[in-house]
DNA sequence: TATGAATGAGGATTCATTCAT
DNA sequence: TATGAATGAATCCTCATTCAT
């Protein structure tokens, strides 16, 4: 995203550092949102919790949304690489209720490291501003995840590939921050994913087919 | 500490014209976030649109949350009613997969009418602030579903009723608002509508009862 | 203050209640300042503990000023009818220490009944708008302390007989008000009492006259 | 939290302009004061006045009342230090009455230099929500004069020495203000320091002590 | 007379952003 | 580069007062 190239041979340090900035202004954000709300993020607060200055805040980021998009941006990145690591080629022997799974338990590790990030990236991915950036990272999951229903072609219940990955998605995501975020009782983690398994696996795929390995 | 004194006979036009005024303002409002945001809709433009000053806004509602959080309620109670008049006893007759499909068309049409307000409505449903308020409509919706749930334990694939309604019903609405505000290429309304039915009758029920009436 | 003379026979009744209704506004308005504060005596406040309308409120009052102005006069009315009680002709016999104890104990009286409502009118009576009602009232204790002065002229240790009662005044009144509201240990109402005549008894009395009954 | 790094270099100059802003703000407040009043002394009309923006005004003051209490603090400052200056060990050989006149004289020159920010400053005084400082002021006031008093203990009337420090500051304060608002004829500021220094010696020492230096 | 809904000017306060040092 | 004082538009909200019923 911000790309600067002084081609000076102080560049690694100072990007170091540079990095290092920017790390501190995320995690104070973050830091604030879990303690207390996304109101109470202001520049100033933010800076003053990262130990820099307003002025130092901003010469690092274009404006305060470029903060959150940046924690978005890091979080999407997470997620798609998890995704496409989990959903590989080289998994392909794996048996679709495991690969499943797998995706769903590596989402909800992400969640977990930070329910309430999550909880505005939810509120900031819903904003009319930011629809595009969001929809954008939608269809990259939804690639990712047709991907692998493809492979999986002869096993589905459906010829709607693309559909069946946005929904499948959009429930597990929703769910999962909603599970989190009100912690029903009786919805422990483990009980979450096996049920997020079961809805998708029944959804997407062929009874017998679920717990074969993929010949 | 107040103590009114005289029902006066003139109470009724007056109530009316109370109620003819707050009906004004929660439209003024939807009016905004249809065309613009949450951001826009500011207590003085709310009141300009709605044709009252804002003192008179303030006359009815506490502050400007108290604004959006009368469109959840109503929104929340439409909602209920919809779910419960669907699920009542009278269709205790009815096959399991037509009751969900009534039921998420219900949903559908429901979000349909303004898929900005719902938007902005799950935005808020998202506040910490609001948490509280969003749980205990979950309980209400959780518990309907949970009844019909019951109604029909003998076709159920899980024991865990409480689990199964909130995952359900989390999945629903979630794909539902984000298929309205994305538009996903493929899914229109009907296509949807079938998905979504098809999600959660292969999640609640066993393969065979989903289509027998019940017995 | 308010003379409204309406020549109907039904008069009396009708300022029967009107002056009812008068008194519960001023005793609601005494009641939130002691419970709270003037400024939450606001004129819709005010109405709803009188249990009458802020319309029923204006009827009787041109506008919020005038209810406190109309407490500020109740009491004037009733600290001067104390003086002037005390300080009577038909008392000219007593000692002068004896005297000046009477109209600081009648005084403490006043304050004492209701702290809060003196130190709101301890405010109002500063400020720039109100200088001119609370000047003309200064002056008429002044002249009832001066007409005692006079009397006792003899035993004055001064002959500005103005400038003395002044001072003597302002001093006992605040310094009451100062000790009721801050309540400074070892400084109860008895020790108040004799310590603000000790101090107008040696102010104005010439020594050998203080405790001696008038010749 | 607030880690605050490098106390640069240029923290000095930074810091002056600070203090010239505060010094600013400060003296608009007053200016507002003396010419009009407390109400008019808006945020919006302060920072006007003060050549500065209410940004500014908010950067520097907590909210507007911090303002007033500011001006309050610094004025108890100068009070006290006044009187601390007058009644200090140095000045042990002076005669009591001498001692009372300088306080006097010097309290009277204080409230001379703008008896409109008096007038507020007592106003202000008398709010419940100030009673807690304007307490804690008295305090230190009635402790300065408890240790004047009790140097001169073998002069003193009454061994009560707290209450008659208490009873002799608000006489002094309120009268003094008192005669510089309504400007009682006959009663200019010479008649008045006389007139109060009268009321203090008499009421606090022993009659043949008042002009003896101390032995 | 009583009622209370409606008014709207006006005030306090916030906070993203800039820029001189 | 870093700093943090300064900016000021924009927002929420209050409350004395009016007036149609």
């Amino acid at each position: 995203m911000s790309s600067r190239r002084t081609k000076t041979p102080e560049n690694k340090p100072r990007q170091a550092r540079a990095q290092a900035t920017i790390d501190a202004i995320l995690e104070a954000t973050i830091r604030i949102l879990e303690r207390e709300s996304l109101d109470l993020a202001t520049t100033t607060r933010i800076a003053e919790i990262a130990g820099v200055s307003v002025g130092t805040l901003y010469h690092h980021f274009e404006d305060r949304d470029a903060i959150v998009n940046a924690l978005q941006e890091r979080e999407f990145t997470r997620a798609l690489a998890m995704m496409q690591d989990v959903l590989s080629q080289e998994n392909l022997g794996t048996a679709p209720r495991e690969m499943v799974e797998r995706v769903v338990r590596g989402l909800a590790k992400l969640y977990e490291t930070s329910p309430a990030l999550h909880r505005v990236l939810a509120i900031e991915g819903l904003r009319v501003a930011n629809a595009e950036r969001v929809h954008a990272f939608d269809l990259r999951v939804i690639d990712v995840v047709r991907g692998f229903l493809l492979q999986s072609r002869e096993h589905l219940r459906s010829d709607d590939v693309e559909a069946a990955a946005f929904v499948a998605y959009q429930s597990v995501r929703a769910t999962m921050l909603a599970s989190l975020l009100e912690r029903p009782p009786g919805l422990d983690l483990e009980a979450l994913v096996k049920q997020l398994v079961d809805l998708v696996v029944r959804y997407l795929i062929r009874d017998d087919a679920a717990t074969q390995p993929k010949s």
